[in-house]
DNA sequence: CATGGGATTGACT
DNA sequence: GTCAATCCCATGC
């Protein structure tokens, strides 16, 4: 993996990260929801246009693209597209892999199926913060390794929380996972 | 400078 | 199912 796999059309980046492994520290988890975003479409932050919150979007693919959601929630984006074009996949959910006692320290919870189901849910458990913005995926501290497992089937859907542009199938599953945020896709 | 709206989660009815 | 927490930042006066 480099950074020309993240400089391809962003719903292809989504659906190819699956099976992939988000790497912080000593925890890790395998990628197994995703969404698209894509500035050509109103649900992406980058729709705006280039402003201080979108410039990690619109930089050069193959970086983190954190940020601060509902006051609360750090979410994970690798951005996607050529430099220039505001594109980001972001990581919804992770099967949780290595330091799994330490994310359940970081989330205070046990079951291991909720430890990572949702993108708020997996930066905590991965101690991924806004500071990471930026942050090379290649490189670390937080990064995305090649998948360790051959291919998945893949499952799209409707994506979540969002209010505009809600009918592009642009969320990304692999089918049969436990370890999917909910609602569940179909 | 004031305002409003979230790419969510967890607690509670 | 409903709802509050909480803060960044884009927008508009």
């Amino acid at each position: 993996m480099n950074h020309e796999f993240y400089a391809r059309d962003v719903r292809e980046v989504a659906r190819d990260l699956l099976g992939a492994v988000v790497r912080h520290g000593e925890c890790a988890g395998l990628i197994v929801e995703t969404e698209a975003y894509h500035e050509t479409e109103p649900a992406c932050h980058a729709f705006v246009g280039l402003t201080a919150r979108t410039s990690t979007l619109f930089g050069p693919p193959g970086y983190a693209y954190v940020y601060r959601s509902y006051g609360v929630h750090a979410l994970l984006n690798a951005v996607s597209e050529p430099e220039g074009v505001g594109a980001a996949v972001l990581i919804r959910a992770l099967e949780p892999l290595e330091g799994i006692e330490l994310m359940r320290e970081r989330r205070r919870l046990e079951p291991l199926a909720e430890l990572c189901s949702g993108p708020g849910k997996l930066t905590q458990a991965l101690g991924v913060e806004l500071s990471h913005n930026g942050c090379d995926l290649l490189a670390g501290p937080v990064r995305i390794e090649p998948a360790p497992a051959g291919a998945n089937r893949v499952v799209s859907s409707t994506r979540v929380g969002i209010s505009k542009a809600v009918e592009l199938p642009w969320r990304f599953s692999i089918a049969g996972s436990r370890f999917v945020s909910r609602p569940r896709p179909s």
